[in-house]
DNA sequence: AATATATTAGAAATCGATTGCATATTTGTA
DNA sequence: TACAAATATGCAATCGATTTCTAATATATT
């Protein structure tokens, strides 16, 4: 190594007395170079302990081989689960995955995603933040004709291509378990409706209460952050009234709220799933390990990531045309039943 | 934006009639320039769409902002905690974050290491696999003087800056704890001792034991990767023989494990804490939320992860010296006890 | 033998931002 | 008035890999 930095291909070329042109080929293995030439240079490329740089690649060939995601939180199963099968997928195209965290402020959101446009990534997955409403800032990215991908939190009314688990259809089929069980007041727990996971839920909730001539109880439904203190509170008001009034099942959108009601009615000495019937979503692994065993909506979190990353890739390849045609793919979901709804 | 591409400083030079020179100061607010000027520019920039080019700065700067992480799985609590510090003090730094999966492969590992160092990042944290004992794919950072910084999961005989928790003195306190609760007969379920994180909880483990007279039982203590179904096979051999030789307590090195025994003991009906005492390790949220809770060792991922990224941004700004002085952080570690010690 | 066709290699421009040095203009000072 | 100093801007090289176009051999064909 000269000069305290790092050999180039240029180095390798005065080594043996080529061109770097000629360096470049034959360490990319290109035809035109002779059997004998490219042995010669990765024999020098490793004597010299060369190492590529792919940041001046990057800027020759406009071509980062990196995409962004940006995403709340990467702590919860479901996120993480989904963040592993992008990596593996990206990683089968050769293609690093470059993973910021919003932390839930849209501020910061927004910085992250001109920061990952000006690293050049070449497509960008995102799943938003509960309060992104405006959704401009992506405007970048549409605007230049790279990729853009959300996932589990998408717009509304945004042009881009989405993946979505079929939350209707979870939603449905959990509120319908419990009705087929015998329940007959069913709260709900959820987010704000303006994300479109929780609008979608709320509604296959109460079609479900429809199809059977139940009227949707307002007094029974809420809608904030799905944290354990915020459920708790939403419990709190539940079962506060006369018991005639108290639900005899409550359906949340996450695990940590079914969780945090598990535990609210066993500290109330209540009986599940005999009094109360619990569903909760994402099949997150706690939901089995916990007594009793809480059913859940299984979103294929694994699927949902191939699923993504393989978009991304088929868009960058343009085997999908690039146009005003965008893409929405629903996956399946499933329902598991276990002890907090009497399977 | 001219010819489908990006415009460049460059074209808001020929917009404003001004050298690319002139248009990079204005926007850096260089000093030189005039107040008019950088007004201009900046409109100019806007009306144009102007995105500045991290890729061509990083080329000529020598310079990614960019941080690599290379980590077997981003998925556990404490992985995950760890993460979400570094880069919340990266960003503060105004660096990225490149986060790689190893998924426990040592030869996934070398590659990553390699393609994150011809993406020129400018530090590297890590958390080797399990199974890497040959550490030489690490040289590349060494060599060219790039700070490498390993936590969690550190090497033994080989140079860099690493932050441990302090597993030692969490084990001997988990063991002592349950000693102090009247155990005499304490399992240790834990990884491979070639693994710096068993190794030392192991000792921790022995010596709390021999400090009150007692020998380790070589046929009590297991090692192996600590995932739920290895931990049911080391039940079923701690508790095949005769009920006497039962241990009476299992210090578990991940929660993973504790969680597994716990399970297994309340299948064959033994009693927590009354018959069998259990502690985990790493202080998972799900520690807390199965009955009974149990005792686990807080390793304070958050702490780890600032550490680190604080290490890796010191190491770059020189305000640590390069050279051979290597330094060594041991995080504090403390017991949180629950309910499967009886506290 | 002469022309055609592979085969192999090099020269130089390019990607976009940065910066040392030179230059031009203005203001300040003796 | 003349020279020093401050202010504002431009020129051109640079970072390292890639690629188009050109050129030099070597082999093949008639």
């Amino acid at each position: 190594m000269k000069k305290g930095s790092e050999n180039t291909m240029k180095d390798i070329a005065l080594e043996l007395g080529l061109s770097s042109s000629t360096v470049s080929r034959a360490l990319q293995d290109h035809p035109h170079i002779s059997q004998e030439t490219k042995i010669k240079v990765n024999e020098a490329a490793n004597r010299l302990g060369y190492s590529y740089n792919a940041v001046a690649a990057s800027l020759r060939n406009s071509k980062s081989n990196t995409i962004g995601l940006i995403i709340p939180r990467i702590s919860k199963y479901y996120q993480s689960t989904v963040i592993t099968a992008i990596q593996n997928k990206l990683h089968e195209h050769k293609y690093n995955l470059m993973i910021c965290q919003s932390n839930e402020s849209p501020e910061l959101e927004k910085e992250l995603v001109n920061a990952l446009y000006a690293s050049r990534v070449e497509g960008l997955i995102v799943s938003s933040t509960l309060n992104t409403t405006d959704f401009t800032h992506f405007d970048v990215f549409s605007r230049s004709n790279r990729p853009l991908v959300f996932f589990d939190r998408v717009p509304k009314n945004y042009p881009a291509h989405r993946i979505q688990g079929d939350d209707y259809h979870g939603a449905h089929m959990a509120t319908n378990h419990l009705l087929a069980q015998g329940c007959r007041k069913v709260a709900f727990i959820g987010g704000p409706l303006f994300c479109n996971l929780y609008r979608e839920r709320y509604e296959g909730y109460s079609d479900a209460l429809k199809a059977r001539n139940l009227a949707p109880d307002a007094s029974m439904a809420f809608f904030h952050d799905l944290t354990k203190e915020n459920a708790l509170l939403s419990c709190e008001k539940l079962f506060s009234g006369k018991k005639d009034n108290w639900p005899d099942a409550v359906f949340c959108c996450n695990d940590t709220a079914a969780l945090a009601v598990t535990s609210y009615a066993k500290k109330c000495n209540m009986e599940i799933p005999g009094q109360l019937k619990i569903t909760g979503y994402s099949n997150d692994p706690l939901t089995e390990i916990i007594n009793p065993t809480i059913t859940s909506v299984e979103q294929y979190p694994s699927e949902v990531g191939t699923q993504a990353a393989g978009m991304i890739m088929n868009l960058i390849q343009q085997k999908l045309k690039p146009g005003k045609n965008f893409i929405s793919v629903t996956v399946a979901v499933d329902l598991v039943k276990r002890d907090s709804t009497d399977k």
